[in-house]
DNA sequence: CATTTATATATACAGGTATCTATATAAAGT
DNA sequence: ACTTTATATAGATACCTGTATATATAAATG
């Protein structure tokens, strides 16, 4: 009538540990990574504004028109948009001196997805 | 026919600046504060994995529920629950020892909504 | 029932790391 | 030459996570 041993790392429910061991971690690290990097690129007001920017192209925004939304230095600018794209959610290509930025629908549409898994 | 003075600041058509003068600044500053303050609180695997796990309960997720989950110490989980709750992205009630917590879905309904304007 | 023991949670602090933004500079197209 | 963009660097600030500690409640035990 003792549970003697296993006082750590129990998951049988006789176990008096864990309000809920139903509980499960549906999202692997790998993935959740991959979300947080997402939503990382998106932690930073300027760059929800650039991104809401760049949405209302066609992918013909550049970085100039960007610019003149902000009282940022252009290295500022360029930095944030670099941030975006090494996150995945725009796409950048340059045509003549001029980079045209365009959003990434699939990114998007998969956080849109995780949140919706999150609030049933 | 020449522009003249006015070199910044300027929103007028007439403008050599810019290659799309069209784009508008749509999401004022403190909505894009507001926004990434919540990507911001999302932008940690941990606290992705632990909103995921705390939406799978009825409102009953204890921490010691999600403490299961991870291999960090109590005090860190408790930082990111904190961070999680200062966000606004859940609520959390005292029961006796144990704190409940729960999802807020008008947050997650909130950048679901910001996402879908942003990929058309 | 009182007293100890264990559990759940929070706070304070600190070291290491990452982020933000500016200045300075460079490269390349028009 | 002038414009657009990128990189390097650096200082200030913020973030992450552990150790140490505190509090309050529950459970156990005499």
């Amino acid at each position: 009538m003792d549970r003697a041993i296993n006082l750590v790392e129990t998951d049988s429910p006789s176990t008096r540990r864990g309000c809920d061991p139903t509980l499960q971690q549906r999202i692997p690290t790998e993935m959740a990574e991959a979300f947080a990097n997402l939503f990382k690129a998106l932690s930073h007001p300027v760059r929800v504004q650039m991104l809401d920017l760049i949405s209302q192209g066609e992918g013909e925004t550049c970085g100039c028109d960007i610019e003149r939304h902000f009282a940022l230095t252009q290295p500022t600018i360029s930095h944030h948009l670099k941030v975006l794209r090494e996150a995945g959610l725009i796409t950048s290509e340059s045509h003549g001196v001029w980079v045209h930025h365009r959003v990434n629908r699939q990114a998007l549409e998969l956080l849109q997805s995780l949140l919706a898994t999150m609030h049933k």
